[in-house]
DNA sequence: GATGACCTGTGA
DNA sequence: TCACAGGTCATC
């Protein structure tokens, strides 16, 4: 599913080949997809006759900037895809599926010169929204200080994992990115966040980095060490333990019950 | 803060 | 045929 990684890829990708491209029309068939509101024909006075001028990220929103006009934010839920002109930011999609389906697009904007920008989404979990507010989303995850880790733990008694997933918190971390860097950091999804010393709040630091740079790295957050194991029967990839699988934060996770503590 | 609903393709 | 995936939001 998108996570941070992913639609770090799909800002590359817009701010690429989509900028500075004169709009001709825009397709918006599916309302629910629409947010807050926002119909076919509002996205469309929005949209027709300008160009989009930058592409910006804030934790899993892409916001698109369009010259002179209202921003437009996209949330890709767990199977969006931004597509340009039949370019994809990433060969494959965890969770999501990897067949080519034009039914699936829920919003495209044409341009003047004959491509094409477009939002494919087969589960509808996403949305397009005009003007998004972003005052309720907490620092980015790719820029996170020390300092604000330490904020983030502080005096909360819900699981690390779950604190750790709050976008309200911090933005841009999900279930897989959050699993692989508890794993590095060698912390139990589990334990309550307050409940961590500063060097595991060190250590949490340092692993968030390093999970997203070497995720990164690799192609997104489906390429993390414990993503291969995420199966009944997975082995810890440090020290060969059967792992083990829980329900934290409403989401299923995977651990290490020797070394993560 | 935890839980369930939303949505629907995928794989067993 | 059905459990399962999970980002987000409403509700408890």
């Amino acid at each position: 599913m998108p996570e941070l990684l992913e639609i770090e890829a799909y800002r590359r990708l817009f701010e690429d080949r989509a900028l500075d491209r004169r709009i001709a029309e825009v397709e918006a068939p599916d309302a629910w997809y629409l947010k807050e509101g926002l119909g076919a024909d509002a996205l469309r006075d929005a949209l027709v006759g300008g160009h989009f001028s930058a592409a910006r990220r804030h934790g899993k929103l892409l916001l698109v900037d369009v010259a002179g006009r209202p921003t437009v934010g996209i949330r890709f839920g767990m199977t969006g895809r931004l597509i340009v002109d039949e370019h994809h930011a990433l060969d494959r999609l965890e969770y999501g599926s990897n067949r080519p389906n034009p039914a699936w697009d829920r919003v495209v904007v044409r341009f003047e010169d004959g491509g094409d920008a477009r939002v494919r989404d087969p589960r509808r979990l996403g949305g397009v929204i005009l003007e998004p507010d972003t005052d309720r989303l907490g620092p980015d995850a790719a820029s996170l200080s020390l300092r604000q880790v330490r904020a983030l733990v502080e005096g909360s008694r819900a699981p690390v994992k779950a604190v750790l997933m709050d976008q309200a918190r911090v933005a841009g971390l999900g279930n897989l990115l959050v699993d692989d860097a508890l794993w590095r950091a060698a912390i139990d999804p589990a334990r309550p966040a307050r409940s961590l010393a500063d060097d595991e709040v060190r250590a949490l630091h340092r692993a968030v980095r390093t999970t997203l740079t070497t995720l990164g790295r690799r192609g997104g957050s489906h390429t993390g060490d414990l993503q291969p194991q995420r199966h009944d029967g997975g082995l810890c990839p440090t020290d060969g333990t059967p792992l083990r699988r829980r329900r934290i934060g409403g989401r299923t996770t995977y651990s290490c019950p020797r070394h993560q503590r």
